[in-house]
DNA sequence: TGAATTTACTTCATATGTGAAGCACCTTTC
DNA sequence: GAAAGGTGCTTCACATATGAAGTAAATTCA
């Protein structure tokens, strides 16, 4: 019925907020990261001098919301931002000292998250569940517009 | 690893943010309600009269995020608030018809919604996807604080 | 009953996101 | 090489969330 799947939609919005909260709030008791900071971060650090585009679209994110992002983890001094000489409209983004550290001071706080997940789910399960996700994700279509 | 427990964190996050735009997008087109708006709409018309608290409770929310989102409501005329006269702290909230109309307009572009899920998986998967949802949402505890 | 506590809501500061509009720089195309 | 168009980023207005601090109205308890 229309019950049940509003019901999934809605699950999945309230599961997500309630994850973003609890990962938040262990990773502010340890360091000066939020959750969403630290997203940017590994994405730097898995791949340095990228620019604020690619991180949008790995982030499936505005590139209005990373120029925030990357705005205040800079004031933070987490990040630096340098003019890409071959073009100059785009801004490679590079980990600070400060940010990585502050970056790995979130390991131990997330492996507490996963260990929640990991006493929840067995590996098939959680297999399975990252698949669905996969699968939604890609049906709900590209990061722009419909698919046409 | 602790890779793959990462992704499965983000991609619910990116998931869940997906299927929030696109529903937005929908929803949009159609009336002059966000996602957002129409659940709590919505869960005022499965029964009138709630507190905000109560509405805080359902959503799995703070108290000062329905205090805004119930300002804008009442300001596009879609609900009225009423102090309770058993205990005048607090606010009893009541769909205006414009509400009722509003919300009614929802249906059909959340229907296109679900018609995306129904097309990307099974009647089984659905449940699996749901249940999964619903254990890793206990895992996480209350609302406010940590399990003890 | 009166003080202490809890509860429902508000207010404030702040973070995070969207989308539209604009600017400056690149690339294409003729 | 100049016009036309695309791309990367910023800015703006706004919606949505958290959490801390405050207020006022219950409720508990001594």
């Amino acid at each position: 019925m229309t019950a049940r799947r509003v019901r999934l939609f809605h699950k999945i919005q309230i599961t997500a907020r309630r994850l973003q909260k609890r990962a938040d709030r262990e990773i502010a008791a340890t360091g000066p990261l939020t959750t969403a900071q630290a997203a940017v971060l590994s994405i730097l650090e898995a791949g340095e001098g990228r620019t604020q585009r690619a991180v949008a679209e790995i982030m499936d994110q505005n590139e209005s919301a990373i120029t925030a992002m990357v705005r205040r983890l800079a004031a933070l001094g987490f990040l630096e931002r340098e003019r890409d000489p071959d073009d100059r409209r785009a801004m490679r983004l590079r980990l600070t000292n400060a940010g990585r550290m502050s970056l790995a001071a979130t390991r131990e706080p997330f492996s507490r998250i996963n260990a929640i997940v990991d006493s929840t789910f067995s590996t098939d399960e959680i297999e399975r569940f990252a698949e669905y996700l996969t699968r939604l994700h890609a049906a709900l279509g590209g990061t722009h517009g419909e698919p046409r």
